[in-house]
RNA sequence: GGGCGCAUAGCUCAGCUGGUUCAGAGCAUCUGCCUUACAAGCAGAGGGUCCGCGGUUCGAACCCGUGUGCGCCCA
């Protein structure tokens, strides 16, 4: 807003109220609308018919009768703060306003004499010496055994002999300067507290524009600067200045005149967190409100505990006016307009106001934000204390979604005042999610010219993709490192599932053909498989744990469903059996059902083409599939048979020997194997049950099945014997630390059964696999 | 200065109340493949002092203390 004025060459300072408000509104409009459309490219689920905007007359006035309400309740009083004020603009600034610096400075050593002592005095280091007439105190740590004799003498300010009490606080830090601290509440807020505390007198010795007047009783009418130099030569000249220092501090700028702005003390608005706080925080505590993930639960006590009243008030055109009226003696009223206030101070007062103007200042943008989840569906609640339907209905909703660095100023508020005025919490769930960082970990910012433009990746990569590619690194509640090779990565499993899509519709499906054995034990699987994963998707969902969730269906889909299942269902030549096919749709269906809220257009899209769809049916409006009961020991088969087949595989790769080449698999024993699938994917032309291991035949082993592979000279015998010798020793190695373990008197004692039967498991399955690597090597 | 949190593979992170061969995933890397869905791909492989030190325990990535380095909030 600031930048567009700029651009049109326009100072914000020769606007009148009413001008900036009107180039506000228009900024809101261009720039509002481009937000929604952002989020519509990207493909956000949401109901557009309700977007609202809490500067609209409606949820403007819910804002004022809040304040009003609050004001009659007695929570929201006028209290003293520190703004930043700019003495050359003559105005006050809001802290985005003000540039921090840091500048060399100096530090001041100046000696205040004892009262009542010949040459006896403390010595106090400071930036601001031109602020020593309005030092109420000087202020030492209660635990600094140097000064514990001084406290409740008096000390003389230098220049103006006025006498000022010696104090103890524990704020003043025991190794900062000399450990004595000037206490000046009117020029700085640490002091202005101390002197709270202490009941000190607060004397502001400037004026509007950074002079001194008449409380400073000398230089008056000197500016602060010009002061400072003055009062420190003279303190110098009559012997008070001990010493300077370089120093450096940080000081704050006025960003539109460039002047160091004078922390000042005003008059604002405060709102008493005292009571309204209390079901805000007990209900994050009992778990009424969850906050995922929940590590910010201990943050959000301490900030709750430790809140400080809500200074309201902004020194800003933009916003909600604070509908409070002053008459000329001072007397406050409120009202919405003038006449309402003009009412108000006739009733409370008994007497009719010579005149009413309205405060300056706006309110906290917080401060109508903390109303949504009541005010968008039904901003008269506050005043008709009776919610309208849709409040009832919507009202508390599931889950937020929002930033950890809000989560004090608007979650805890919403609470607040969704208990204050509802008495009921605002919703269930607070999903933290975190800021969106370059890859160097680095805040998105416009100067550093780091931020992607949403809509241009949407261009190159498409919506799909810059969502998953976001998705994927997004833990709750941590940081998401923005990086192309991510999107990239979404782009890649956008692509991977339309040429799953291909490979589906492509093929020539004949209905009689009846299933092989590859493909009934690949339905079969995946039918299990299918649930499995589902059902850790579902928990994963419950959890707020997206990222895991997308990465579920990302090793579905790919691994499972495409590298696997495809595979095995897939046709050498010739047609495909139109039950396998059938099944396969359906299937196919299910995970884009699943995968629908990550890509939503992909999906949609598949959806359609997959089969004919009634007239305005979407993907977006169908059910959700979820988890039936499974088979997990075929699923556990499954994994045994995959183990199989990549020790097939690795072991041809190892020999050099092409995967076109079939070869005949041998196991002793029994086998979990889904033979179908194993002799297909791992191209073997029989798999056969031995007694004794065959001659010269390599030999793997997945869980209690050993299997054998005859690669003939392929092999060099010296190389399978080293490698097995390998396996022998790592094998030996790890049944001796569970023997070491099992022969430890206090561990069988002390360890529960469970773990030891585990133990003795461990040892069994060991001299198991021992035994038989030494029969192999016999063998060689 | 006060408070909260984090530190695990090259990177981003999982690892539930301490106990399976528990050290994992994705990406990246390396090797071999243009195999009629996909080279934006396929098949394999390697990679870690779980930040340092000390303690508790039969047993520690996990609990306690301490040091170091980071991040956030408040001042």
């Amino acid at each position: 807003m600031v930048t567009m004025l700029k651009e049109k060459g326009i100072e914000k300072s020769t606007l009148s109220r009413e001008e900036f408000l009107s180039y506000a509104w228009e900024w809101k409009e261009k720039y509002g609308g481009i937000i929604l459309d952002q989020l519509k490219k990207l493909g956000a689920s949401c109901d557009w018919d309700r977007t609202r905007f809490t500067m609209e007359p409606e949820l403007y006035d819910a804002v004022q009768d809040v304040f009003i309400d609050l004001f009659e309740k007695g929570k929201i009083y006028r209290g003293i703060r520190m703004v930043n004020w700019d003495p050359q603009g003559q105005t006050a600034l809001s802290d985005d306003e003000v540039n921090h610096k840091e500048v060399q400075s100096k530090l001041y050593y100046i000696q205040y004499p004892l009262e009542g002592t010949e040459g006896e005095f403390v010595t106090i280091a400071t930036v601001r010496p031109e602020t020593i007439m309005a030092d109420a105190a000087i202020c030492v740590n209660p635990a600094d055994e140097r000064y514990t004799h001084l406290i409740g003498k008096n000390a003389i300010i230098p220049l103006i002999n006025k006498a000022i009490p010696i104090i103890a606080d524990e704020y003043v830090s025991l190794d900062f300067g000399t450990g004595c601290l000037k206490v000046t509440p009117a020029h700085d807020i640490n002091d202005y507290e101390i002197g709270m505390r202490h009941n000190l007198p607060v004397i502001d010795l400037l004026n509007d524009n950074g002079t001194l007047n008449e409380k400073a009783q000398i230089y008056v009418g000197e500016d602060r600067f010009v002061a400072r130099k003055k009062i420190a030569k003279e303190l110098e000249a009559k012997g008070y200045l001990q010493k300077t220092e370089d120093y450096k501090s940080n000081i704050g700028f006025s960003e539109r005149t460039d002047a160091v702005v004078e922390p000042r003390l005003s008059l604002q608005w405060f709102l008493s967190m005292r009571d309204i706080t209390k079901p805000a925080l007990v209900n994050v505590l009992n778990d009424q409100i969850q906050l995922h993930p929940p590590k910010f639960k201990n943050m959000y006590r301490s900030w709750m505990e430790n809140v400080k009243d809500w200074c309201i008030s902004r020194q800003l055109w933009w916003g909600h006016r604070i509908p409070a009226w002053y008459c000329p003696e001072g007397k406050v009223a409120v009202g919405k307009t003038e006449d309402q206030a003009f009412e108000y101070y006739q009733k409370k007062y008994g007497k009719e106001p010579v005149s009413l103007t309205q405060d300056e200042d706006v309110l906290d943008t917080w401060f109508s934000s903390w109303l949504w989840p009541m005010s968008v569906f039904d901003p008269k609640v506050f005043a008709s204390g009776k919610p309208n339907e849709e409040l009832k209905y919507y009202y508390p909703t599931n889950d937020l979604v929002t930033a950890p660095e809000i989560l004090y100023f608007w979650v805890a508020r919403m609470a607040m005042a969704g208990y204050e005025y509802l008495d009921e919490k605002p919703f269930t769930n607070v999903y933290l999610t975190g800021i969106v960082r370059d890859k160097l970990g680095r805040k998105m910012s416009k100067s550093l010219g780091n931020s992607p433009d949403p809509l241009i990746l949407i261009k190159e990569f498409g919506a799909d993709a810059v969502r998953t590619g976001m998705l994927f690194s997004s833990p709750a509640g941590n940081d998401l490192l923005y990086d192309e090779k991510l999107i990239e990565q979404g782009r890649n499993f956008a692509n991977k599932i339309w040429n799953a899509f291909r490979l589906l519709s492509g093929w020539e499906v004949n209905m009689a053909l009846p299933a092989d054995a590859s493909q009934q034990e690949a339905v079969d699987w995946f039918g299990h498989r299918l649930n499995a994963a589902m059902e850790e998707l579902e928990k994963a969902f419950a959890d707020f744990r997206i990222a895991d969730a997308l990465m579920i269906l990302y090793k579905l889909i790919w691994d499972d469903y495409c590298s696997w299942y495809l595979e095995a269902i897939k046709p050498f030549e010739g047609k495909m059996s139109g039950e396998i096919y059938e099944k396969s749709r359906v299937y196919f269906d299910s995970l884009l059902r699943l995968l629908h809220p990550f890509m939503p257009f992909l999906t949609e899209e598949l959806w359609h083409l997959l089969e004919e769809r009634k007239k305005g049916e979407s993907l977006a409006q169908a059910s959700y599939p979820s988890a039936l009961a499974f088979n997990s020991e075929f699923v556990e088969r499954f994994e045994h048979s995959k183990l199989t087949v990549t020790s097939v595989r690795n072991l041809r790769s190892q020999v050099g020997m092409s995967p076109k080449e079939s070869l005949v698999l041998y196991f002793s024993g029994k086998s979990p194997c889904l033979l179908g699938i194993v002799g297909k994917l791992a191209n073997l032309s029989e798999i056969l049950s031995v007694e004794v291991a065959p001659e010269s035949a390599s030999s793997f082993r997945i869980g209690q099945t050993e299997y054998y592979l005859q690669l003939g000279d392929r092999v060099n015998p010296e190389e399978e014997k080293e490698k097995l010798n390998k396996e022998l020793a790592y094998q030996q190695g790890f049944l001796k630390s569970v023997q070491a373990k099992l022969n430890n008197e206090r561990f069988v004692g002390s360890a529960p059964a469970q773990v030891v039967e585990r133990e003795k498991a461990k040892m069994a399955d060991a001299e198991s696999k021992i035994e038989a690597i030494q029969l192999q090597l016999n063998k060689l």
